[in-house]
RNA sequence: GGCCCGUUGGUGAAGUGGCUUAACACACAUGCCUUUCACGCAUGCAUUCACGAGUCCGAAUCUCGUACGGGUCACCA
């Protein structure tokens, strides 16, 4: 028997050959310097915030090169998948607006010519390849048992050697066709391993895209490449997928790292152009003083429905891990206010090649604070009802019957050069401006912070003299104020804070202490907006009763 | 344990031999402004780049050693 028919002994039914493949995925025809790059997880779960950076970082380099960014799902191991898998990671990656060119679209569909886009579904693509490599005499089946692995790797922990299959402990690798075909009509159970050419010794140096110049030893391990189950290990899919599929730019987490030698060896072995390789650094979490990857199990920001839940803006988690990828970016969008971040030319060089960076909550707050404070009134109540609507259904009525009135809450202080900024995500704002509502406010446990004046006598006094000398609804801005001050005179309280400073003793108090006395009276908080628009939304009857409500505690 | 990578303030970081008295942003602190808070403005926050040695007229930047941190060594990706 020759190599030929071994190889279709092992791998039967297999019809094309890598020629074939070849020329049903031709070269893409794209611009110079164009990036093709993949997003390519497990559907084994929902996707956590460092795969949302990969996704982020791969479709921006795509698009700022006319080149293309495609979803491929890598389900080879069957016993972790879950069910709906793939339309999870779409939905969550598409809440953050990372749009595919091409690839998976959903559990059913896909898009694009160089497909199949599912690992488990291009099995006899890969046979085809692990074929080509069995007839060059660059692989072969290898039929020991787990139990006979456990004694190699116990042999070698023993002696003090390097683990793996490897050289001379690659005992399947040396047996003779016949041999092989005696076992395999036996019935006895194999794998396909690599028979590979590399040695151990020899330094393999290549230009991570991030990391820069590596030096790593050759490979030298007979890696598996197709299982028991028929399916590929990760390492030889990559290899079959990207070259097929045609990517120019492998971009993923840098525990991939030291596998480069194995997988440039394959591509080699093809003689495939090899991809270039760009490592990102895992998002860390401070724990305790320690370093360690963010996780989903115990950070609940690991998770992409954190942001969802607390109502963090997509976009400012994209702003934030933008700032993370180059941590130019910030300075650039400073000094590029016309510009968008898609404008954002993204470097590789500019990447954190280190080990990792600590994910700053604090910072993605402020950038989200920023961001908000940037949306009209009206783009504001869009957004909090939306997610009011999933998560506060009793915020969400309020929303939608006054309508008009919170929008006009919302744009206290905003449509101006230096807006307020006071709400850094959705679920912060209820808890903000809640007094502004009746029927929050006559539910809520009311703890009147009233600060410099806190006799009964004086608080009703105040309030009686102004809401019977001073009050009108219908006075402007400036009207209003010179009121507060009118009265601030007559009641013996300062109206000009200098003269306050120069002399306190002067005084009752100034007219910072009566603005808290009608503030908290309304609001029952002693910080707030504008007081002035506060009273304009309230209304007359409401700030009457609101008054009342104080003198009769 | 072997191999690889890394270590600049509380955080993210700029910086790759002299333009650095180490940028910028977040956080923090103080002051100013202000009817409160926020905003804004101003100031402060690493006499020093993990530590030790070396090269050099000159080192955060180059070399070596030590310490610490991370990654990897599966029929998981």
């Amino acid at each position: 028997m020759n190599r030929k028919e071994l190889a279709d002994l092992l791998l039967p039914g297999i019809t094309k050959t890598i020629e074939d493949y070849e020329k049903m995925y031709p070269e893409r025809n794209l611009d110079e310097g164009a990036i093709v790059t993949r997003y390519a997880p497990s559907p084994t779960g929902l996707p956590h915030i460092g795969n949302l950076f990969q996704a982020f970082v791969s479709m921006h380099f795509a698009k700022q090169t006319n080149g293309v960014f495609y979803l491929r799902i890598e389900d080879t191991d069957q016993k972790r998948s879950i069910e709906n898998g793939i339309e999870k990671i779409i939905k969550a990656l598409n809440d953050f607006e990372i749009k595919f060119d091409e690839g998976v679209i959903s559990e059913t569909n896909e898009e694009g010519s160089y497909g199949p886009y599912i690992q488990s579904h291009r099995k006899e693509v890969y046979w085809s390849f692990a074929k080509y490599l069995i007839e060059n005499d660059m692989a072969y089946p290898c039929f020991c048992s787990s139990e006979q692995l456990d004694e190699i790797r116990q042999k070698q922990e023993k002696y003090k050697s390097r683990i793996g299959y490897y050289g001379r402990y690659a005992t399947c690798r040396h047996l003779s066709i016949d041999e092989i075909v005696k076992r395999v009509k036996n019935g006895e159970k194999y794998i396909i391993r690599l028979k590979s050419p590399g040695k151990f010794d020899n330094k393999f140096v290549f230009n991570d895209c991030i990391k820069g110049k590596m030096e790593l030893p050759e490979n030298d391990m007979d890696i598996i490449i197709i299982k028991s189950d028929g399916l590929p290990t990760y390492h030889f899919a990559h290899l079959v997928d990207d070259h097929l599929m045609r990517t120019t730019h492998v971009i993923r987490g840098d525990e991939w790292l030291s596998s480069v030698p194995i997988h440039t060896q394959l591509f080699r072995m093809f003689n495939f152009k090899v991809p270039k390789y760009a490592h990102l650094a895992p998002l860390l979490k401070d724990d305790n003083g320690t370093k360690r990857k963010l996780s989903k199990r115990k950070d609940p920001e690991a998770s992409v429905s954190y942001y969802h839940e607390q109502g963090i803006p997509k976009e400012a988690v994209i702003l934030y891990l933008a700032t993370i990828a180059n941590s130019n970016f910030e300075e650039w969008m400073e000094t590029n206010k016309d510009k968008t971040l898609d404008d954002f030319k993204m470097e590789f060089k500019k990447m954190n090649s280190a080990s990792g960076a600590l994910f700053d909550l604090e910072k993605l707050l402020n950038i989200s604070r920023n961001y908000l404070s940037k949306l009209s009134a009206s783009d504001i109540y869009n957004r909090v009802l939306n997610w009011a609507n999933e998560f506060d259904l009793e915020f969400k009525e309020l929303l939608e019957k006054y309508k008009e009135k919170s929008i006009a809450i919302f744009n206290i202080e905003r449509e101006q050069a230096k807006p307020r900024k006071d709400y850094s995500c959705y679920s912060d704002i209820k808890n903000q401006i809640w007094y502004m509502y009746d029927e929050l406010f006559e539910k809520m446990d009311k703890n009147y912070e009233f600060q410099k004046i806190v006799e009964k006598q004086e608080i009703v006094n105040i309030l009686d003299t102004y809401i019977n000398e001073y009050y009108d609804i219908n006075d402007d801005n400036e009207t209003w104020f010179n009121k507060m001050k009118q009265m601030a005179d007559k009641l013996g309280y300062a109206s000009n804070m200098k003269e306050y400073k120069n002399n306190p003793e002067n005084f009752k108090g100034n007219i910072a202490d009566i603005s808290n006395v009608i503030r908290v009276a309304l609001t029952t908080k002693s910080m707030t907006p504008d007081l002035y628009q506060i009273m304009k939304i309230l209304g007359t009857d409401n700030i009457k009763e609101r008054f009342e409500l104080v003198k009769n505690i």
